[in-house]
Formats: structure tokens, sequence, C-alpha cells
DNA sequence: ATGACTTTGTGAAAATAATGAAAAAAAAAT
DNA sequence: ATTTTTTTTTCATTATTTTCACAAAGTCAT
């Protein structure tokens, strides 16, 4: 049970969770791996796979609880905890995100978010008072930050993102349409909008 | 030349492309796959093959001539071009999206964007106003709209989705929350934004 | 309790994808 | 002109991922 989980398991399983998600919101008690299998358009086997990676969640003859399921994914996931979130960045994305409520319902609590622009520093985006990059070594000193999301310009992209692991920052959301790169033990995710707009400009024109 | 392009190196392309148009920023002419490898961190076995997929690009004891790939590679991807697109749904990642003006710079021309919410329909997003989705079929018929961008709640997201098919609309940029489904012969790129803050939260969980 | 049915978990096989290694081709140096 | 160096292209190998297929373990109706 301890081996390594594989990166391809580890994309679907927001999308398990996401479908557990729903399941429950219908009110429904189990679910079935060829249910799944025909609801998201996966393999039966590989979905049965995939759960079996973190123990059997399963029961054979009945299927998967979906609460159970859910929960156990969730865990996997660490969604079961909070994780207070800043924001680098207050353009469109980063104000976009600011105000994005459902992070905060997932356990995403954005609390602040910070900016160059002396224009910028001080008005208000979604509630909050933007705040100075300059502040964000004494910020983070007070202030139990877990995640941050990078949303600048891609030429201050890396710049903020080895300012923000040489204050201790671990986890990094990277919305600038660039590669972050940073030492191991700190994790990030780059986003990466553009590449799936490509990837659906390449599929638009296979098709026809 | 003709076989059948694998999913993984279409995924990969995009970040090629990106690549690229550094190197070209930068005055470049040429570059190997050693090189890339490296600046990269991809295997240059790797990159050598993904490339000669299209078509023997490079030169031997030269390399790969920057302004020829990166040419090939927007052809592949489809990115020579220009595409009208239309978003549906005035929230904050649908004006986000709207004044992202470096869409425009690649081609992809964002022209008007449509609500049901009849507080919002009339007011000024990113210099245009918003339309209705009432008018939304006369619109099409009107305008030669090639990608919709979905940025519906996730509620109306499948419905939005059908709808555009039913008039006619071949590619669609989902941002909502859910996994859109069309017909055969309409492309469709499902986002995702929360899958990839989902995985940054495992990778975070795993580096402790 | 029994038996028919359902569904998981998993070993084995097949399909995909990534890497390695070397022949072939061109460039650069002598 | 010839040799050395660079680098692609191509083929072979290895690794990863997906799918198949079935025994094992349970459910459900009677």
């Amino acid at each position: 049970m301890s081996e390594k989980i594989s990166p391809a398991v580890i994309r679907r399983l927001p999308r398990y969770y996401r479908y557990l998600e729903e399941l429950e919101s219908k009110g429904l008690d189990k679910i079935s791996s060829s249910q799944m299998s025909i609801e998201m358009g996966l393999n039966a086997s590989q979905i049965r796979r995939d759960l079996n990676c973190f123990g059997g969640f399963g029961q054979q003859g009945y299927g998967y609880s979906v609460s159970k399921l859910k929960k156990e994914i969730a865990h996997i996931l660490g969604l079961d905890k909070r994780y207070n979130v800043i924001i680098m960045g207050a353009g469109r994305i980063g104000q976009a995100l600011m105000g994005y409520k459902n992070f905060m319902l997932e356990g995403f609590n954005v609390v602040d978010i910070f900016d160059n622009n002396k224009n910028i520093i001080g008005s208000d985006v979604g509630g909050r008072s933007v705040l100075g990059i300059s502040d964000l070594d004494k910020y983070l000193k007070n202030h139990a930050i877990d995640i941050a999301i990078i949303c600048t310009p891609k030429e201050y992209a890396q710049k903020s993102a080895d300012l923000l692991v040489s204050f201790g920052i671990k986890a990094i959301w990277n919305f600038a349409p660039t590669d972050v790169a940073v030492r191991k033990g700190v994790a990030v995710e780059n986003v990466h909008l553009s590449d799936s707009l490509y990837v659906l400009s390449y599929k638009f024109k296979e098709n026809k």
C-alpha cells in the first residue's frame, strides 16, 4: 500500500473527487466501478486499480460507499485541512481569484493580496487592501501562510517564486505563463492556461 | 509521417512553443536538442522524437532553426490563424478573460461576452457591452465565431455547451468546474482549475 | 441456508511512452 | 581533402500505464 503512487493516478484523483461530490449531492449512497466507468468515460478496471492504490475501499457485490470513498480521496489529496493562501499580483487574474469564493468553501482561505505597483497598493480587492511586496517578509513572519498564488506578469514570476521560497513558502500555484522552478521540497503547480487553449486549437484543426 | 500523433506529444507542443518564443525574443537563431533538454528539464531523446513526429525539422551537426521550428509548431497547433472567440458568462472569470489582452496577441480575438443575468446585460466589460444569451442564436448567424469560452456556474455549463453546439460552434474552452461533453466533431478542453490546486495540495502534503 | 448475481481486487497481457545507443549526415577545423 | 566534432534520425530496449479476464468475496432474493 505504501508503494509510490504514479503521477497518472494522482492527476485522476481530483476528477474522482468531483464526481463523488456530485453523487453525494444527488443523495446516492453507493456506486460501482462499472457505473462510474459509464458516467466518467474511463475504463472500469482502471478505476478499480486507481482506487485500490490507497487501500481496499470497495466491497465485492456492493461497490463503493460514496461518502467513505469521497472522504478517503479528500484525505489523500489533503482536502480535509484548511490552508491560508496569499496572491502575488493584483492584476486581472489575481483579482478574479481573490473574489472566487469557491476556494474558501474548499478549504483554501485566500487572506491577502500583494502587488508592486504603487498605484494599486492600498486599493480594495475583494474586501482586502492590496499590500506591497516590500512588506512580504515581515508579513510572512507574522502569518501562517501555506500556499502562494503567482499572478504576476511572466517577467516577475520566477523572482516572486524565489522570494516566496526564501521566506519559507512551501507551495506555489503559478498562473504566470512560464514555468517556475523551485528547490526540492517545495511544491509547484504551473497552470499554463494558454497551453490548454493551444491544445484546443490543435483539436479544432484536427476535427476538420 | 502521417501516423497518429500521441496525446502525450500534443500536450508537450505548447511548452516547446513557449520555449521557442523565449529563444526568439533573446535573438537566438539555432538550438540543439541537448541544450533544450538542459533548459526544459526533458530528455533530449524525447525532444528529438517529439519534433520528428511532424517531419525532420532539424539538421545534423547544426540543430534546429529557432524561427523555422517555431513556425512549424505554430502551424501544427493552428496558431498561424486568427480565431474569433466569445465568452459565455460575465462573472469574475469571464470578465478576467475578456480583459486578457495576450489572447488577442496570440490570435484569439475575444469579440463579445454573453450573460443571462438582466442586471449584467448591457453593462460594460472590457470595452464591450454584455449581450443576452437569448440573442445568441441570431448573433452566431451574423458573426463567424470559432471558439466559445464557458465561464458560467457549473449548473449551466452543459446547457451552454449544448446550446453553442446546436448553433454550430465547433470548439469549446470550458472553465466551469465540471466536465462538459459534446458530440464527436466538436473540440472541448476542460480547464479544471481546482484539479490543479488539488494536485498542489497533494504534493504539498507528500513533501512533508 | 441456498443459489444466482454482482462487483471488487489483482495477476497477466497489451498498449503507450520514455530512454538509450548508435548509424548517418552535416558542420567545423585542420 | 580529410578528420574530428556535433547533432539528428532511427531502431532497440526499458519503463509505465492501461486493459483484460477471472477467482474471490460479498449481496440479495427466496
